[in-house]
DNA sequence: TCAAGATTTAGAATTATTCTAAATTGAGCC
DNA sequence: GGCTCAATTTAGAATAATTCTAAATCTTGA
């Protein structure tokens, strides 16, 4: 044993967020969050959907979304949205751009954010800034090596 | 009459650009390009739909859509999504970014964005990167005093 | 144990977008 | 000018994405 503090399992921390925007710790909220981490390539609703069904066949779109919901509420994902087709979920809380292929729409996280200071954003007075988001668009390798 | 040159008539400019996209220029697309220009409150195609039809009675639904997609393709419309509702549509090609109320879903320019030189953003082998989005969230002058 | 409130569920409803096939339009050519 | 071809528009149907509803279930705290 050593003095390095460790990171709390990720369920208590789960319940802890949950727990500290009013909302509780369900376990279907739980699988929607696992079914994130487990694969971070930024599904849709529907395919959360269709992968916690697998694991937890009895739940339902309207429970996915809630949950997707809640989890986003309490600060554990984040939504993307980056095209006119359905918004995606990152469970990634790193700060974090996303490339976005405009040519095949697959999203790759690029771990490297422009924060507010190095922005220097002047907002008008009265504005309250609490984020910046970054979307990168352009050629995924594929693509790219495609259109050469 | 002076030597100072003159921005070419939008109408103009309007042709020019869908006709290099090998697109025609249309009394619809040049309805909704100027629906855009005269309220640049980054209406929905739904809104767009509606205040078209006002000068232009027969126009359809999707028509809205397929000159709102040329105007996009052509460089003279930009897309605008910032959450799970429907997209937005921007005239201004300036560059600029889009600040977002996450409160009452207003969308306001501001003329300021980074640069992917001063982003420095620095992408696997194989990307292409054509476009930094830059979306800021937060709360606008209204909502901010309101929660005060 | 009970009551109150939160959560889940199925399915309906709504909203956003795309598709389809027929009608219309416009550009280039004779 | 009339003809042909391809682009565009149209109405409406179809699909996709999201939200709503009301009833059932679960959890928590008194």
């Amino acid at each position: 044993m050593n003095a390095v503090a460790t990171k709390p399992p990720p369920e208590n921390s789960l319940n802890e967020r949950l727990a500290h925007s009013g909302l509780r710790l369900t376990p279907q909220r739980q699988q929607v969050h696992e079914v994130l981490r487990e694969k971070m390539d930024h599904p849709t609703a529907d395919q959360v959907f269709m992968r916690a069904k697998s694991k937890m066949p009895e739940i339902s779109m309207a429970t996915v979304y809630n949950c997707l919901d809640a989890l986003v509420t309490c600060g554990l994902v984040r939504q993307v949205t980056l095209d006119r087709g359905a918004t995606r979920y990152c469970p990634n809380m790193q700060d974090h751009s996303h490339f976005y292929c405009d040519e095949c729409g697959s999203v790759y996280d690029i771990l490297q954010t422009i924060s507010p200071e190095e922005a220097h954003i002047k907002l008008p007075r009265g504005f309250r800034l609490k984020l910046i988001e970054t979307n990168l668009h352009g050629l995924c390798p594929d693509c790219a090596a495609k259109t050469k």
